[in-house]
DNA sequence: TTGTAAGCGTTATCAA
DNA sequence: TTGATAACGCTTACAA
């Protein structure tokens, strides 16, 4: 069996609450007792039993990071920041990744009570929920990446992103400055309500303010049976779009990986990048700048995005109330995959 | 506050031992009692409290990956699998990552005790470590991509990993039947003693059995204070080598990362793969596909890896005895990065 | 088939 | 400063 607090207090004889105060740092207790505890926890090799800790405590330190949809190298970033900055407050980090057609929502709220949450982090996922399911997230919660939820006057929450919109928008009108005009869009799938709508309206608005008029051939929905955002899947709807002859000189994904899919499609049909095609992505990951030309991107800010969540979710924790959010900007990093002479 | 047990049971009124038969679908109850239980529960919105469940119960259904050094895509596919795997036999998942230079065993050990872990899988990380320390850890376990921790008679264990030495061998003399003889080793960090190590001896007897003279020039080890096994530190060695004006005709990296950022030092420099220089990787992540040109590499595989190692788990998280563990076959994948005929 | 009650390992309250 | 003890929410003998 395991070494419990009894077997604790038994070895220094003194009462299991006098260990219990000896752990948790109260102050009313004589050092020469603490250090007599704390040397024969050493000993004993004993570790408070979490189970049970919980159960007792109203403050069960955990937080909860639901990554909805797969993850990809953009989103791992994010959670391994942000399990550091839990870690650093000592709580601890539960991840669970939410498939791409269930409502997180409600799997936030079953984990809340099942392990006593005391705040959740929504990675990417759909931006509309119920009121009704939201005012059951009893706990405060941030929306990283993905603006916010909606209505959600009743919650303690506060998200944290950049303006997808707006910087699809940056994105397409440097395109259309560099001289492009039939814009490949790799868009989000069809009927998405999520971030990916808001590229696509940012795509479409860019085009419109500069007088061009939208192809809806250009416009390129995600192949469904594959996994989204993931370069496969980039891949293949240009192989696509290469085999109908369609008729363009820029493609804009709206994700990294759909980028460097894309290109390898442009690649093996013999073309060459930007000469041919110019390429451009979205997200900022490392790859980009690996990839062979590198590829222009906008960056988003990773580090910022997961330490402003966490700071503001901590502050929520303590005083209950919503946070104001941060829209941040993203940044343009214009590479060779658009510009001959980078 | 949260709803409980008792809740459910009033509101039927029954006993709560009558809610928690209902809840965990014990024989001996009246069908129609739990209908009108499972009822009420959906009404309340009751979830069971986990924290309680686990204090009482011995079979505290989690288990633990621990996941040593940066997590990169060849880990987070891994883990994304094997997350799968527990969450469809019903246990809970928990996720930490470890760093570099911690011991991961101790922190399995100190982990078991907090969470009541049923059973543990160790992702990376060294492979010797004292009996002492491991006659510590009472669960099951498994180790993923390293063969084994040494010493580990009493421990009920197993481990599922590919034959570092052999796979690179292999891929050694791969580049050796394609006419090369001065191939520069993308190596692990000096004095390492885990896989990267064995990846390293396996490149050097391929060279002996093929009588071609080990020049220690070629080995370059990891850049310290660069994150291991990334992109960053293959892109960051191979420029220095090439500053160097080192004398080459083909660059092997032990991980498909290091070689992409091989690659582009490469082309920085101006030269062609695989004209100038063959580059080959090892892990077989998708990365190295879409690269232009792509990469070869051996391949590991993935999904066996996972579902082997967590079908060990569960049988030995069932007997408590040790099953035997697989070394499996890497596949090894030629491309364009050393033959310009594919 | 159901209810009663003990106990899992902690923390917190109260009294000493 | 310390100790005894109730309680946290649940499962499980055992009794009914």
């Amino acid at each position: 069996m395991e070494v419990t607090i009894k077997d604790v207090a038994r070895r220094c004889n003194v009462a299991v609450s006098t260990v219990s105060r000896a752990i948790n740092n109260h102050p009313d207790i004589n050092p020469q007792t603490k250090a007599e505890i704390m040397q024969a926890i050493e000993e004993l090799n004993y570790v408070p039993n979490n189970s049970a800790r919980n159960l007792k405590r109203s403050d069960n330190k955990t937080i909860a990071v639901l990554v909805k949809g797969i993850s990809n190298q953009f989103f791992n970033k994010l959670v391994t920041e942000i399990e550091k900055e839990i870690r650093t407050k000592k709580y601890t980090f539960f991840l669970q990744h939410v498939d791409e057609h269930a409502n997180e929502v409600d799997i936030a709220v079953a984990l809340t009570k099942e392990k006593r949450l005391r705040g959740i982090v929504f990675l990417g996922g759909y931006e509309y929920h119920t009121k009704e399911s939201l005012s059951q997230l009893t706990v405060p919660f941030v929306t990283c990446t993905t603006s916010d939820f909606g209505n959600n006057e009743e919650c303690v929450c506060s998200s944290y992103a950049v303006d997808d919109y707006k910087e699809s928008y940056k994105m397409t009108e440097y395109l259309i400055r560099q001289g492009h005009k039939r814009i490949v869009l790799l868009g989000p799938m069809e009927h998405d309500e999520s971030i990916g709508r808001r590229r696509l309206e940012g795509y479409q608005a860019a085009l419109k303010d500069n007088h061009i008029d939208l192809d809806e051939k250009l416009i390129r929905y995600m192949a469904k049976n594959v996994v989204t955002y993931s370069m496969r899947n980039g891949y293949v709807v240009m192989q696509e779009a290469l085999k109908e002859k369609l008729d363009f000189t820029a493609v804009f994904a709206i994700s990294d990986l759909l980028a460097i899919g894309a290109c390898k499609a442009i690649f093996e049909a013999g073309k060459k990048i930007p000469e041919d095609y110019a390429v451009a992505g979205f997200d900022g990951i490392d790859e980009t700048f690996y990839y062979e030309p590198s590829i222009t991107t906008i960056r988003q800010p990773i580090k910022e995005l997961a330490t402003s969540s966490m700071q503001a979710l901590f502050r929520m924790i303590k005083s209950k109330e919503s946070v104001p959010g941060i829209i941040f900007a993203g940044e343009l990093i214009e590479r060779a995959s658009t510009n001959p002479n980078l």
